[in-house]
RNA sequence: GGUCCCUUCGUCUAUCGGUUAGGACGCGAGAUUUUCAAUCUUGAAAGACGGGUUCGACUCCCGUAGGGACCGCCA
């Protein structure tokens, strides 16, 4: 918080958001962003982001799914205050809550099935009528319960009138309570559902502002319901679109329903994905490229749009290669480094690096990091530099490396051996000179020249390269295709 | 099926009743050039449809169509 007189309103503002995944797998795009929105929400306000871990579903509890959205979370740099929340561990208020409802009258113990209720389910299938869970146990005098069954406390949720969610970006949402049924709070093994954990963690949290998918529109007027229930005032809401896939359809594996890891393993730069991933979604009018400080300082829930978006790659590698042009070579480096483990033929050239290899893909990195997309482009761009003598070729570098042109490489071999330094300006002041000695354009000695060092038709400028090989290497890869 | 939400260039979006409907990515053309990039110039490209309201609608209202979310003793 700044420290300018502030309004008792101002001050009371400064947001508490969470992010709240389910340990299912990964931290996907869409989650990704959620925790994006959050968290510059509350850098933005001089709040607090936390975490919780809604693990409640006991069978589904994956500890390895719960480090990888830490290290997802890492990765993209969203730090949050203290540790983790484990919902699971927060069972006894929960129970307490129900107790409290039930206590008040706002919930009841349902005896019903799960075998009545898949035949509740399956009648109104048949008469294809919509399905609303009335339960007899609802109005029956506690008395009647029988004593040793197992049952599950209901909310007893309002069936008139109606329950409303203001929502900072789906405005006001207005739901009947007749299409809202008596949601479990406690099952029948006495465990707390997703909905009732929600609503008193949020409570207990400091929660001010819940920032989550519209898949949990519904969910906030069951659950403003039982903030009701239990008296306690509702937090702001904020329902963000989802994320669909490039052809609009749900986000697939093969789209974008990656985890974070896998866009790390493509070799793109937290700050790029950020960048790409608040744009979808959100905007600041025309901007487009802006920085984490601008982004904190723009940041609003109202600038949060309604409507789905689409993932699209080519834009998210477009970001991606101006941060990568705007990185420092040392950076990029060590974010090369890290991946290498998860690229193909990463291991090679981590042993290339280990013997020796390390200074000069560092020394490339300024000439590829101008015609990379992405790192696993800079890696593959540096191949020059980890390839092995006799260089393989490629098909048009083959093709270009004729007799004639091998013929002048044995002559540039000789002109290039007198440089009074091995520098790219000096070395390209001799390929000049030699190229109008012979009335070539550039390009006519460039090209073989490149294909005789790299292998490839396709390089940083040949000057840098030979900068980069050095003398004796670059002599030594020439004198190979030298007639 | 019920409830709720959405709909501007191919994609992400700006516009908060009056604009030649702007920007970005992508795509086309050109310039530059030692290849590929980068950069610069430039072109094509949009208000789903139909009704209202208004002097005037992309903007407000209604309807239609299309899309999405939710409807678990999952979260």
């Amino acid at each position: 918080m700044t420290e300018k007189q502030t309004t008792p309103a101002a001050r009371s503002s400064a947001p508490v958001v969470r992010f709240a995944p389910s340990p299912t797998g990964y931290l996907h795009i869409g989650g990704a962003r959620t925790a994006l929105f959050n968290w510059l929400y509350a850098k933005a306000r001089g709040g607090t982001f936390l975490l919780r871990i809604e693990d409640t579903d006991r069978e589904r509890n994956n500890e390895a799914a719960v480090a990888a959205i830490l290290d997802g979370l890492r990765w993209l740099e969203l730090d949050w205050s203290g540790e983790p929340v484990s919902q699971f561990a927060r069972a006894a208020r929960h129970r307490e809550a129900a107790e409290q409802l039930l206590a008040s009258g706002n919930a009841y113990r349902c005896y019903l099935t799960p075998a009545e209720l898949d035949a509740m389910r399956a009648a109104a299938e048949a008469e294809k009528r919509t399905l609303s869970i009335r339960s007899p146990w609802r109005d029956k005098n506690p008395d009647e319960a029988p004593a040793d069954l197992p049952y599950t406390i209901r909310l007893k949720a309002p069936r008139e009138g109606e329950t409303v969610v203001e929502d900072h970006v789906q405005g006001r949402v207005v739901i009947p309570n007749k299409d809202l049924d008596d949601l479990i709070l406690l099952r029948s093994d006495g465990n707390p559902t997703y909905n009732l954990a929600v609503v008193v963690d949020d409570h207990d949290m400091g929660i001010t502002h819940v920032v989550r998918g519209v898949d949990h529109l519904t969910n906030a007027a069951r659950q403003t319901q039982i903030y009701q229930g239990l008296g306690w005032s509702v937090p702001e809401f904020a329902h963000v679109p989802l994320i669909h896939g490039p052809d609009g359809a749900k986000l697939s594996k093969r789209h974008g329903a990656l985890g974070v890891e896998a866009y790390r393993a493509m070799g793109y730069l937290p700050v790029a994905l950020r960048n790409y991933l608040v744009r979808l979604g959100w905007s600041h009018g025309d901007d487009e490229i802006m920085s984490t400080e601008q982004l904190v300082s723009w940041f609003d829930l109202d600038g949060i749009g309604r409507s789905p978006a689409r993932f699209d790659f080519a834009k998210l590698e477009a970001l991606n290669a101006h941060y990568i042009r705007q990185t420092d070579d040392h950076e990029l480096f060590e974010r090369a480094v890290a991946i290498l483990p998860e690229i193909e033929g990463g291991f090679d050239i981590a042993r290339r690096l280990a013997s020796g290899a390390g200074p000069q893909f560092r020394a490339a990195i300024p000439s590829l990091k101008e015609r990379s997309k992405t790192l696993v482009d800079l890696i593959q761009g540096a191949a020059y530099v980890f390839a092995a003598r006799p260089l393989a070729l490629d098909e048009k570098a083959a093709k270009l490396l004729d007799a004639p042109a091998k013929d002048m490489i044995g002559k540039l071999v000789t002109a290039l051996e007198k440089a009074p330094e091995w520098s790219a300006p000096a070395l390209e002041a001799i390929v000049r000179e030699f190229s109008e000695a012979n009335g070539l354009k550039l390009g006519k000695v460039a090209q073989p020249l490149r294909a005789a060092l790299t292998g490839s038709t396709v390089s940083p400028p040949v000057f840098d390269v030979m900068a980069v090989l050095g003398e004796s290497e670059s002599l030594a890869r020439l004198r190979d295709h030298a007639a």
